[in-house]
DNA sequence: ATTAGGG
DNA sequence: CCCTAAT
C-alpha cells in the first residue's frame, strides 16, 4: 500500500562531483575553497534552479517563456496565481513568496549533501545528490524531494567547466551555504539556456550516456509524469512510492507497464501534477467548510491542525501521520461525498490527536475561523506525569492494568492540577489572558496541550531515593521488583472496546478503525513487559472520550523513529558524582565503560546521555553560578569536572599530536624511498 | 552498537 | 534530550 508518495526527479546523466572529505577536525567547517568546490556549487545551484524550474513547470500554465525575466530567479508567482484562479483564494503571504536563491541552502556533511528549498516557513524541497540512498533518513522531512541521480561524471565536470568561466551577463546573486553569505557570479544566459533547454546539448555530443542505467522511471502510483522537455539533460522523472516501512519500493514494482508514461509527449499528467505539487508546497491549509475536497487539501489541515510540541517532534510525527493518513485515506470510499469526508477527517484527527501528545484537537468548527474573539477547545486526553511500574515478568496483564489503574487513581486522589503547555512551553502565569498567551491565536490553539500534575504536595518528593533507581515521584510497585519496565502510553479505561472489536466503525461511511489500529500497536503489548521500553508516559482519557482517543502511539516493533520523546530526568548530584568519579578514571571517549562502570543499573541512562551529561556538566562548570539552572551541584564537583576534563583533553590531544608525528613520518619516508 | 557533535 | 554521521 502506498502510504508516502515522493516524486524524484532525476536528472540522470549529471553527477554531482562528490565532495571533497574534510577531515575529522575541520568537520563542519569552511568548505568550499578551490575552484573544483566553486564548481559543485555552482552545480547545486544550477540544478536548484532547474529544480525551481521543474517545480514551477508544474505548477504554472502560463507558458515556459514568461520564465524569461526571472530566470535566475525563478519565482512562483505564476503558479500561486494560478492556483488562485482555479481553487480558492490564499494567503496573500504565501502568493509574494518566490523562491530565490537566497531561499536555497546547502545541508547535509561532508559527504552527502543536499540543498534545500523553502518557498515558505512550511515547506521544504530538497535537491539532492544521487548518492544519497533514497531511504536516507534526511530524505523522511521533506514532502517531496528533488533527487539528481546520474552515473556519468565527467559529463557534469565537462558540462561545469563550460557554464563557468566568460562572465558574460553574469548576474550576482547571494547564497547563503552554511550560514556563509557568498556571492556567485552567473551566467545568466547559460542558466537561462539550461532551464529552456538550449544550453548546448550534451545528449547527443561527444559524451555517451551510461549505457548501462537502470532504467529510473516506475511509476508506482497512478500519477502521470510531468512535462519537462525543457531540460536539456536526458532526463528521467520518477515517481516513487514509499511503502509503509524501509522498502523504499523504487523500481520493485514491476514497471515496465508504465515506461510509456516517459515518452516525450507527457501532457496528460501535467494537470493533474501541477495540482498536487502546487497544493503540496505552496498551499496553506484550506478551509475546508465550504469547498470541494481535494486529499492534498486534507493533508494540510490534517497536518497543521495537530501541531506538535517541538519542530523536532513535529518532523518525526510528520512522516507517521502522513502514512496514516494517507493509508486511511486510500481505504476510504472514492466517491463520499464532502460531509463524508470531512467527518471522517474529524476521526483522523482523534485519532491522532491523542495518539500523538498534542492533546487537544480545535473544535471542529474552530480551526481556521474563529473571526470571534472566543477560544473554542475541546479537550480530547490529557497527558498524566509519568508514572513508574514495577512489575514482575510473570504478572498477568489484568494485573498490569489494576496496577496502572491504581496508579492513576492515586495520582487523581491527591489533588490535582492542570498544566497548560502552548508550543513545547509551560504557561505558568495564571493572571495572564488567553490572548496575552497566545492562545487565541488560529494557528497556536493546535499547539496547545493540558496536563495533569500532581498537586505539589510535599509528600512525595521527600524520600530520597536511590542512587540510580527512579527518582520520579510517582513510583508504584507491585509485587517482586524485578525489572523495572515501562509501558507504553496505556488507556486507562478498559481497552476492550478498542481491539476486541476492531469493526467498530466511528461513522457509517465505511472507514473502519481497523485501519487506524493497523497503524498503531495494541494498547497492551504483553511483550513491553519484557522489553523495558524508553516509552513511558501514560496517557489517561477522560470519561468523555471516545475509544479512539486513547490509542497509544507507540510503535514498538518497528517504526520506533516515531518513538516518544523520552521525558526529562535531571542528573541528581549522587548520579553527577559517579558520572565524575567514572569520567576522572576512565575518561572522556569511553562512555560506554563509563556507563557500564557507573550507571550499569539505571537504564534510563544511556551512555549518549552520560555523554551529553559530561557535555553539559563542563559547560556548567564554566559558567558563572548565577546562569546555572537546576539543582545546584557543589562547586567540588564542578571543579574536579574541569579538571578530569583538562586532564582528558590533553591525553587526547597528545595522542593525535603522536599519531600525527608517527604519519609524517611514513609520508617522508616513503618520499624519500621514492 | 559506539562515539562525537550539533541542535 | 534528540538527531545523525561516521566508524
Amino acid at each position: 500500500m502506498v502510504l508516502h508518495r515522493r516524486l524524484e526527479y532525476g536528472f540522470n546523466g549529471y553527477q554531482v562531483p562528490s565532495f571533497p572529505r574534510a577531515s575529522r577536525s575541520a568537520r563542519g567547517r569552511s568548505m568550499f575553497k578551490t575552484k573544483a568546490e566553486d564548481n559543485q556549487l555552482c552545480a547545486f545551484e544550477l540544478l536548484a534552479t532547474v529544480a525551481g524550474k521543474l517545480l514551477q513547470e508544474g505548477g504554472s500554465s502560463q507558458s515556459p517563456s514568461h520564465i524569461e525575466d526571472e530566470r535566475v530567479q525563478p519565482s512562483i508567482h505564476g503558479l500561486v496565481r494560478q492556483e488562485q484562479r482555479e481553487e480558492e483564494p490564499c494567503d496573500p503571504e504565501v502568493c509574494d513568496k518566490s523562491v530565490s536563491f537566497s531561499d536555497l541552502s546547502l545541508h547535509g556533511n561532508d559527504r552527502n549533501k543536499y540543498l534545500k528549498i523553502t518557498p515558505d516557513p512550511k515547506h521544504e524541497v530538497a535537491l539532492a545528490h544521487s548518492s544519497i540512498r533514497p531511504n536516507s533518513s534526511f530524505l523522511e522531512k521533506f514532502d517531496h524531494a528533488v533527487v539528481v541521480t546520474g552515473e556519468t561524471r565527467k559529463e557534469f565536470v565537462d558540462f561545469l567547466s563550460k557554464t563557468e568561466g566568460s562572465p558574460g551577463n553574469g548576474k550576482s546573486c547571494g547564497n547563503v551555504l552554511n550560514g556563509i553569505e557568498r556571492k556567485v557570479e552567473y551566467d545568466s544566459e547559460k542558466i537561462s539556456s539550461v532551464i529552456n533547454g538550449t544550453f548546448p546539448d550534451i545528449r547527443n555530443s561527444e559524451y555517451p550516456m551510461e549505457k548501462d542505467v537502470e532504467p529510473r522511471v516506475c511509476l508506482g502510483s497512478n500519477i502521470e509524469v510531468p512535462h519537462t522537455s525543457f531540460l536539456p539533460f536526458k532526463t528521467n522523472v520518477k515517481l516513487v512510492s514509499k511503502d509503509d516501512d524501509e522498502n523504499f519500493s523504487g523500481c520493485a514494482h514491476p514497471c515496465t507497464g508504465n515506461l510509456k508514461a516517459f515518452r516525450p509527449s507527457l501532457r496528460i499528467g501535467d494537470r493533474r501534477i501541477r495540482r498536487l505539487l502546487a497544493s503540496k508546497y505552496w498551499k496553506i491549509a484550506p478551509k475546508l467548510n465550504d469547498r470541494k475536497l481535494h486529499k492534498s487539501d486534507m493533508w494540510h489541515a490534517f497536518r497543521n491542525t495537530k501541531a506538535s510540541y517541538s519542530r523536532q517532534r513535529s518532523q518525526r510525527n510528520f512522516a507517521y501521520r502522513r502514512k496514516l493518513f494517507d493509508r486511511l485515506l486510500s481505504k476510504s470510499v472514492e466517491g463520499a461525498h464532502n460531509k463524508a469526508i470531512s467527518s471522517k477527517k474529524s476521526i483522523i484527527e482523534d485519532a491522532i490527536g491523542s495518539a500523538s501528545q498534542a492533546s487537544l484537537v480545535a473544535s471542529q468548527e474552530s480551526p481556521y475561523c474563529s473571526r470571534d474573539s472566543r477560544v473554542k477547545l475541546s479537550i480530547k486526553s490529557f497527558r498524566v506525569p509519568e508514572l513508574f511500574i514495577e512489575i514482575p515478568e510473570t504478572a498477568t496483564v489484568g494485573s498490569l492494568k489494576r496496577t496502572v489503574r491504581e496508579a492513576v487513581t492515586a495520582i487523581l486522589a491527591g489533588g490535582l492540577h492542570v498544566g497548560v503547555v502552548l508550543q513545547g512551553k509551560k504557561v505558568r502565569d495564571d493572571n495572564k489572558t488567553l490572548l496575552q498567551s497566545g492562545i487565541s491565536h488560529d494557528d497556536k490553539v493546535d499547539a496547545l496541550g493540558f496536563l495533569l500534575e500532581p498537586n505539589p504536595s510535599p509528600a512525595s518528593a521527600s524520600a530520597p531515593q536511590p542512587m540510580f533507581h527512579e527518582d520520579s515521584p510517582l513510583y508504584v510497585t507491585c509485587d517482586i521488583p524485578q525489572h523495572l519496565a515501562r509501558y507504553p502510553k496505556t488507556p486507562v479505561g478498559d481497552p476492550v472496546p478498542l481491539v476486541a472489536s476492531p469493526d467498530r466503525t466511528l461513522t457509517n461511511e465505511g472507514t473502519s478503525i481497523d485501519n487506524i489500529l493497523d497503524a498503531v500497536p495494541s494498547p497492551i503489548d504483553t511483550t513491553a513487559v519484557k522489553t523495558a521500553q524508553d516509552c513511558r508516559a501514560l496517557v489517561a482519557t477522560p470519561t468523555s472520550v471516545e475509544p479512539l482517543a486513547a490509542i497509544p502511539l507507540h510503535r514498538k516493533s518497528r517504526q520506533s523513529k516515531l518513538a516518544q520523546r523520552r521525558i526529562r530526568r535531571p542528573f541528581s548530584v549522587s548520579e553527577v558524582e559517579a558520572l565524575v568519579q567514572a569520567v576522572e578514571k576512565l575518561g572522556t571517549g569511553r562512555w560506554r565503560d563509563v556507563k557500564v562502570h557507573a550507571f550499569d543499573n539505571a537504564r534510563h541512562r544511556t551512555y549518549v546521555d552520560l555523554k551529553d551529561k559530561w557535555k553539559t556538566l563542563v559547560h556548567t562548570a564554566k559558567i558563572s553560578p548565577q546562569q546555572r539552572r537546576g539543582e545546584t551541584v557543589p562547586q567540588e564537583l564542578l571543579n574536579r569536572v574541569l579538571a578530569a576534563h583538562a586532564h582528558w583533553s590533553e591525553q587526547q590531544a597528545m595522542l593525535q599530536i603522536k599519531q600525527q608525528n608517527e604519519t609524517s613520518l611514513v609520508f617522508t619516508s616513503n618520499l624519500i624511498a621514492d
